[in-house]
DNA sequence: CTATAAAGTTAGATTAGTAAAACAAAATTA
DNA sequence: TAATTTTGTTTTACTAATCTAACTTTATAG
C-alpha cells in the first residue's frame, strides 16, 4: 500500500496539475512546505511505483495509474466532509481538517459505508465534485465571480479555499452554496466586487471573489 | 505529540498490564508482534518522555501520565466502535479493525461529536467500559463463563477477543450481549459448557468461555 | 552568445521505527 | 552452586522522510 506521506504528494500533484496544468518540483515543495531535494527524491521512489512520470528538469505528471490513486484519497476525503456535515453536524469551516486526517484510512467498506448513508452524494459542502469508485471525476467548468462583469446574475457553486477562516469570512456575509447574486460593481482600480442578494448589498475583495466557483 | 506507534504501545501496554499484572519485554514483543530490540528501544524512548517507568531487565510499567495517554486512545477507539454500530450500521464483528486506524485521529471535536450523538455511552459494543474526558475507566469486576458452575444463571455482558472470527462464530450461535444462559452442564476433561437460553441448548469450547464475561 | 540567476539535483546527516547478530543478566535445573 | 536455558540488551544496519550545503543544468538578460 502506500503511506500517508505518498498519498499527500499525489493528491498535491493532482490538485496542482489541475489549477496550474504544469508542476515543477519547486511549485509543489513550495505547496507542501518541503524542500526541494525532499521532493526530488520522493518523485523518484513515486516512479518507481510507477505513479509519476519523472524525468531531471522536467515537469511533474502523474500517471495514469496515480492519478486513479490520487482521486480515491480525494474521494475519500471529500465523501468524509459531506459525512461529517450531513451526518454528525459539523459545520463547512469545520470539515477540512478532521477530513485530512481521515482520508487516509485504508477501509474500502468505511468509505463505502458513508456513501451509501449520504445516498451517493456528487459533490463536498465546498461544492467540490466527489470521485466515484471507479476513480471518474465530472469536472463542471465553472468560472470565478471575480472575472464576471457588471448586471451578471449568477449562483455561487463552490469555494476553492477550504480554510476556517475564509469559510468563516464567507458565514459573516452570509455566503453559502446556492446562493444567488447580482454583480452590482466591479471595481476599476483594485477588482472589488459589489454583489446584491436576499435584499442586502455586500463588497467582496478580489482575492475572495477569485476562491469563489460560480454558474 | 504522540506517533501512531507510540500509541500502539501504550494501548498495548494498557491491555497487557490489566490482563496480566506484570508486562515484560518478552510480553509486550510478542503481543505487537515486534522483534525485543526494539521494544527495549521504544521503552527508553517513552521512559524519556515520562510515559513508561523503564529499569533495565525489569517489568514494564506505564507512568500515570502513560496510562491517562492510554486510556484517551482506548476511549478514541469504543467511541468509534460505538459509532460504527449504532450511527453508521456496521456489525460488531466489523468494527474493531476501523477502529484500530481511527483511533490516532488526533481531533477532540471529532470524539466529543461522537460521544454527544451516542448520548454519552458507557461500553461499547463489545461491552468494554469507555474511558471519560478525563481518563477515569470503570472497570466492573467480571468473571468468565469458563469460571461458572452448572446451574447458574447469568447474563453475558462483555467479549475480551474483538476479532471478527470469534464474533461471527458468537453470531451462529445467537450469542449476543445481554443474552441470559444457565449452565447445564461442565465437562470434566475439557471443560466445554454446555449452556441453555432462548429455549436453545449449546456448547461453548473453553476457549470461547474463556473469552465471554457474565455477571 | 556568454554570464549570471533561478531551478533542480546530489551528497551527506538526522530521526523514527524496525531487525539480526552478538552479548549479558537472570532464572532454572541438575 | 555451577551449568544451562531463557530473557533482555547492545551494536550494527536498513528504510522512509526529512534537512542543509554544495554542485549542475536550464533559462534569461545583457
Amino acid at each position: 500500500m502506500n503511506t500517508v506521506t505518498e498519498e499527500n504528494y499525489l493528491k498535491a500533484l493532482h490538485h496542482l496539475a489541475d489549477e496550474l496544468g504544469e508542476v515543477n518540483v519547486g511549485v509543489l515543495s513550495k505547496h507542501l512546505n518541503i524542500k526541494m531535494p525532499t521532493v526530488t527524491s520522493m518523485m523518484k521512489k513515486l516512479a518507481d511505483k510507477q505513479l509519476v512520470h519523472y524525468e531531471s528538469y522536467k515537469p511533474l505528471k502523474l500517471t495514469e495509474k496515480g492519478v486513479l490513486k490520487a482521486r480515491m484519497v480525494i474521494r475519500k476525503h471529500r465523501l468524509t466532509e459531506m459525512f461529517l456535515e450531513k451526518v454528525m453536524g459539523f459545520s463547512w469551516e469545520e470539515v477540512h481538517e478532521i477530513a485530512e486526517q481521515i482520508e487516509h484510512i485504508n477501509s474500502p467498506l468505511f468509505f463505502d459505508k458513508m456513501d451509501e448513508l449520504l445516498e451517493y452524494p456528487k459533490a463536498d459542502p465546498h461544492g467540490s465534485p466527489i470521485p466515484n469508485r471507479a476513480g471518474e471525476l465530472v469536472m463542471e467548468k465553472l468560472r470565478k465571480l471575480s472575472d464576471c462583469l457588471v448586471n451578471e446574475t449568477v449562483e455561487i457553486c463552490a469555494v476553492t479555499n477550504t480554510t476556517s477562516g475564509f469559510l468563516q469570512h464567507l458565514n459573516l456575509r452570509a455566503i453559502t452554496l446556492g446562493t444567488v447574486v447580482t454583480i452590482t460593481n466591479v471595481d476599476d482600480y483594485d477588482k472589488t466586487v459589489t454583489v446584491t442578494y436576499n435584499e442586502k448589498t455586500t463588497t467582496i475583495s478580489a482575492m475572495v471573489g477569485g476562491q469563489l466557483l460560480v454558474r
